[in-house]
DNA sequence: AGTGTTTACGGCGACCGTAAATATG
DNA sequence: CATATTTACGGTCGCCGTAAACACT
């Protein structure tokens, strides 16, 4: 399990589709793709249910999601320097 | 920041050099080093003191190393199935 | 000499992008 | 034909290991 792989499961979450994703991600679709598939193979579990018109996440993606999304939220903190964390605590 | 770089640092920290850490995580020393340098590079500062006989965190390594701690242990929770989950449960 | 970290340098795997295939409306 | 995902296929970048250099005792 990698960072990007985690990016692009929260991105297709967000955006519906692994299309609109990849664009958002500033990758290509096919790579997001074989990520996420990489990652499903690797939990051994489908995250996401492929429609139509849009990819709506499994029930093991729903309880994968928040996992996901917390450990990106910490990277993001632990990226940051104290000294800019204070300044991004004033700005908000 | 990538997940083997945060084991990395965990490594160091526990074994309380590079070397130790180094065979630890079945890698090279200079593999090792290599990639602390580039974390430590990305963070904008240096996690660890080198020593004579010890490696020791900085004050912003002592700040950084619970973050990923716990960024390792939620990875790690979420990289098992439920059904696993539930099997580990019984074993505790 | 001995321990420990960094630098140098190729090799190889993995991610990525392009293109083609597959699927569905 | 249009939209969406997967498969196929090279190219390239990055991690890794070996070897050498550097630092300190």
């Amino acid at each position: 399990m990698e960072m990007h792989q985690l990016r692009y499961v929260v991105a297709v979450s967000r955006a519906g589709n692994f299309s609109r994703a990849a664009e958002q991600c500033h990758v290509s679709q096919p790579s997001l793709s074989q990520q996420i598939l990489k990652l499903e193979e690797e939990l051994g579990e489908r995250l996401f249910d492929r429609m139509k018109r849009e990819a709506k996440l499994t029930p093991h993606g729903e309880a994968f999601l928040p996992r996901a999304v917390k450990i990106l939220e910490e990277v993001d903190a632990a990226s940051v320097k104290p000294a800019m964390r204070m300044i991004c605590c004033v700005a908000d």
